[in-house]
DNA sequence: AGTGGCCCCTGGCGGC
DNA sequence: TGCCGCCAGGGGCCAC
């Protein structure tokens, strides 16, 4: 599941790659609903003949810059991935997108079919209602703590909310509230400084430790997971997530699941108490 | 403002 | 062994 970690990870290995600057020669629409806001014949006709100046990322979007002035916005969403391949290439069934260039193709690979790609003149559109980006030093202590106390919200519920702070999943969320020592469920404004400054620290540490092991350290690899939602017995990094019933890495308590904003939530009920 | 429901999809699972 | 039905999961949208 691409979160902020595996999404910088494609974002800094696309610009490293030709495709920067390369001419865009065809661009094949295998899955038409992968096209957001445009037919895809338009989306064709615009990139063809075009080329990609810039690669960056907001959130969990990817922002191509194109020598235009528009931009490619790129949502991996759950199954989505990149994949470059030198031509000749071999067509794969999961393949929605494929932007070809001279000598190699980027193909989106997205099985669930939810990723997607728009291109538009206006990014700021998509990216401006983003809140802040958790490993930017614009955001320090004081402001997430200022940002918390106006909101009454589960605090689990407001990590997963892109408008509220961008980049963070369903996986990444848990394991910071696991480290922060914070129960999924408790009231956003009354986290105190101390416990704030703490949720700020365990989110930066476990999106950076994803970041330094190219997005692989947390759910390394989707094979690991087993129909509890639990995770096999390959060796990673969770503490919590997927871990329903097994020891806690801390105090050795059962891992406990239960559901907030729609989502399976895993923590340590021990560690996470809801009462401080 | 906050929550819950629904939808999009398919692989992978449990149950039979 | 196979088929059916269910579910997870990110995020947009809608109703309350």
């Amino acid at each position: 599941m691409p979160e902020l970690p595996e999404v910088e990870t494609v974002c800094t290995d696309l610009r490293d790659s030709a495709i920067i600057g390369s001419l865009i020669v065809a661009v094949d629409v295998l899955w038409e609903r992968t096209i957001g806001m445009m037919d895809a014949d338009t989306f064709r006709k615009r990139l063809v003949g075009r080329k990609f100046l810039t690669v960056s990322r907001r959130g969990k979007f990817l922002v191509l810059g194109i020598d235009d002035g528009s931009t490619l916005l790129i949502h991996l969403r759950m199954s989505g991935s990149l994949v470059l391949m030198d031509n000749p290439d071999t067509p794969d069934d999961h393949d929605r997108v494929i932007i070809r260039f001279d000598a190699l193709s980027l193909r989106f690979h997205d099985p669930r079919k939810f990723g997607r790609m728009i291109l538009t003149d206006e990014p700021g559109h998509f990216l401006g209602r983003l809140g802040p980006e958790p490993l930017s030093e614009d955001l320090d202590a004081v402001a997430f703590h200022h940002m918390l106390l106006t909101r009454r919200g589960r605090v689990k519920a407001l990590l997963l909310d892109q408008h509220f702070i961008a980049g963070i999943g369903n996986i990444y969320a848990d394991e910071s509230l696991f480290i922060a020592r914070l129960h999924p469920c408790r009231i956003a404004c009354t986290l105190s400084a101390v416990e704030s400054a703490r949720l700020l620290s365990a989110i930066r540490q476990v999106l950076s430790a994803g970041i330094a092991h190219r997005g692989t350290s947390l759910g390394d690899g989707e094979s690991n997971f087993k129909s509890d939602g639990s995770m096999g017995s390959h060796g990673n990094s969770l503490s919590v997530f997927g871990r329903t019933g097994r020891q806690c890495p801390r105090c050795s308590s059962p891992i406990e699941r239960t559901i907030v904003a729609q989502r399976s939530t895993h923590f340590c009920p021990h560690c996470q108490p809801l009462q401080p």
